[in-house]
RNA sequence: CGGGGCGUAGCGCAGGUGGUAGCGCGGUUGCUUUGGGAGCAACAGGUCCCCGGUUCGAAUCCGGGCGCCCCGACCA
């Protein structure tokens, strides 16, 4: 391509709205362009590095055994109720839905369970067409609540997602583990830093689930880690090891009224300070609206200690619940007869309707004695309450967030805090959707069993930004050779007629070897073309100027070194050629070629 | 959903005591320049987000709407 016949338009200025590195530089670069909020064209620039992703995935896809299909993605309300996901979906306000001439409902879907799901029911009748996984790289929309980041959490999205049908647990573990190494070969040939970490499987459903995250400071994801390495889980779904009990080996002594705090002592630290102790040994009492599968819903308890906080998203499963709503502040009187500080588990009045409200123990308290909690009045606390003892409880749950420091789950270690780029989701479903669907096949004992499913999410918008999120300087985007929109990029410094001539059949003997290359054939100034160079981020350069070229030399360099060597006109295009099979990222010159800088 | 901010040329922004709009970058033309976003000159480019109101007159004041951005989303 010349760049001077192409459709590019870098940026001196990032547009005002790009908040995170990745929006600004593809936005400067002119690789993408908001169209509205979380909605992005891709210039032929930007396409071209998408359709490199897009390949990887496709070749890896096919690489393990999955078949490709396009599903439609302008869906029929009617399917999405037979799952119960319409009505979630819309209450959660993340479905675009639209209504046609006659009145009938659609969706324009985030995921496809339900569309492929009737796909397989419509032509697999017995466990001999088993098993099979399908797959689609298509455009995807999620009314987001707020979209950000560029193409990081956009409204309409590039997704490879994928679905694995089986007829037994056996045959998902099979499925699951090779889309784990499908996955893995995905970005490690994107050359991307990630970590596979244990994650919860949120609104779409099933057991197990693992995320596969790019470590980066503009993460959406909070991720913990032990130090050794051993442990990785998404915040959400972290565990943390035994915590140290402060009241370990004490007797439990008798319960009783503390001195009252002044009614403005309201947080757990306020507390604690005033009855001249840990934050660890006052009880929090959170009231929460619990609301089950059938939408019923009732006022429940859950204690922790006062240095952890309740983690909103283990909540519903500890207790069995579709979600659990924190209460909001002018309900607490009626049942605790308190404003927030002063909540505690013993004598809370339930709602109409309801006999008691019980109370759940975060495992962190379960033994707990001699601590303090809220007497359900006004600026007053209980003392030495012995939590077994003094407490009726409806369970024992886990619910605590894990926090930086905590003891590894593995035992080995303390955890760490880091931030990340969700780019790839791997599920284990089950039958939740086959048995909604009624999506079965007759197995050998000829009994009807729904398919065992599995589903595989891949951002590849996503996946393109988190690479420039991790691969960049303060002069551009410093392209991964897999991802770059054109490997090479030649550039006449000068509208001289030697200049561009030997330029330009550097240009053409590297796109006859095959080199995907850009020629900078541009009436501009050097400086601009070494700008535009830098901020697109082309992994190699070629600058052909006269002062280099009356010695009979060109500088190459990489972009990702940015140190440019001399090399004889003659050789230029071999060493092009010797750096890109060398990985890209450093000049491989030939011994004794380089003449210096 | 709560709070805050913004909407003026392709991009980044200024203006705002009411009098019909400006700067930088970018664009076009010419001359000069030519190794890290050149200089001079001329030119082109605007529904000042939209609707309504006040006024002789509104980018500016008032009311309503829309769009966008940021922060927060309750830890008792």
């Amino acid at each position: 391509m010349r760049w001077s016949q192409a459709f590019i338009s870098t940026l001196r200025e990032a547009p005002g709205d790009a908040e995170a590195i990745s929006h600004k530089l593809l936005a400067r670069a002119g690789m993408i362009q908001r169209l509205a909020a979380g909605i992005y064209s891709y210039t032929p620039l930007g396409f071209r590095s998408l359709k490199k992703m897009i390949e990887i995935v496709r070749e890896e896809m096919d690489r393990s055994g999955a078949q490709e299909v396009d599903l439609p993605i302008l869906q029929p309300m009617e399917i999405w109720q037979e799952t119960k996901r319409w009505e979630r979906y819309i209450n959660d306000g993340i479905l675009f839905h639209l209504d046609d001439r006659k009145s009938g409902s659609f969706a324009l879907a985030p995921t496809a369970e339900e569309a492929v799901t009737d796909m397989v029911r419509k032509s697999v009748t017995s466990w001999r067409q088993l098993p099979f996984n399908l797959y689609q790289i298509k455009t995807k929309f999620r009314d987001e609540i707020r979209p950000r980041f560029g193409l990081l959490r956009g409204r309409e999205f590039l997704m490879k997602d994928a679905y694995s049908f089986d007829v037994d647990d056996k045959g998902l573990d099979v499925h699951y583990k090779k889309m784990e190494k499908a996955y893995r070969r995905i970005f490690e040939r994107c050359g991307l830093e990630y970590v596979l970490v244990q994650a919860d499987s949120g609104a779409i459903g099933g057991s197990a689930s693992e995320e596969f995250m790019v470590v980066a400071d503009t993460g959406e994801d909070a991720l913990v880690f032990s130090e050794s390495g051993d442990y990785g889980a998404n915040i959400e779904k972290a565990v943390t090891g035994e915590l140290p009990e402060p009241w370990a080996g004490e007797e439990a002594r008798p319960f009783g009224r503390a001195n009252a705090p002044t009614p403005g002592l309201i947080t757990c630290e306020d507390q604690a300070r005033h009855f001249g102790t840990t934050t660890s040994r006052i009880v929090k009492t959170m009231l929460y609206e619990a609301v089950r599968h059938d939408n019923t819903s009732f006022v429940a308890a859950v204690l922790i200690r006062g240095d952890l906080d309740i983690n909103e998203v283990k909540l519903p499963k500890a207790l069995g619940i579709l979600h659990a709503l924190l209460l909001p502040e002018h309900r607490l009187d009626a049942i605790a007869h308190t404003p927030p500080g002063f909540v505690g588990p013993i004598g809370l009045t339930p709602p109409a309707g309801q006999d008691d409200v019980p109370v759940y123990v975060d495992r962190s308290l379960a033994n707990a004695v001699n601590v303090y909690c809220g007497a359900n009045e006004e600026g007053t606390h209980h003392s030495n309450v012995s939590i077994a003892r003094d407490v009726k409880i409806a369970g024992i749950v886990e619910v605590a967030t894990a926090r930086e420091g905590d003891p590894s789950p593995t035992g080995n270690g303390k955890l760490l805090i880091k931030r990340g780029i969700e780019v790839g989701h791997i599920f284990k479903l089950g039958t939740k959707y086959s048995e909604a669907m009624r999506c079965e096949v007759a197995d050998q004992s000829q009994k009807l069993v729904p398919l065992v499913m599995g589903c595989y999410g891949l951002g590849i918008g996503r996946t393109v930004a988190s690479a420039v999120e991790q691969n960049h300087d303060s002069e551009g985007i410093i392209w991964p050779v897999p991802l770059a929109p054109y490997t090479c990029v030649v550039a006449a410094l000068q509208r001289d007629a030697d200049v561009l001539a030997k330029a330009g059949a550097i240009y053409e003997e590297l796109r006859e070897k095959g080199v995907e290359v850009i020629f900078d054939d541009r009436e501009e100034r050097p400086g601009v073309k070494f700008k535009d160079i830098d901020l697109i981020g082309f992994p190699l350069r070629v600058i052909v100027g006269s002062k280099a070229l009356a010695k009979g030399a060109v500088e190459i360099s990489t972009r990702f070194e940015r140190k440019a060597e001399s090399v004889p006109v003659a050789k230029a295009v071999e060493t092009v050629l010797r750096t890109i099979a060398g990985g890209g990222r450093r000049l491989v010159l030939e011994p004794g070629e380089s003449a210096g800088g």
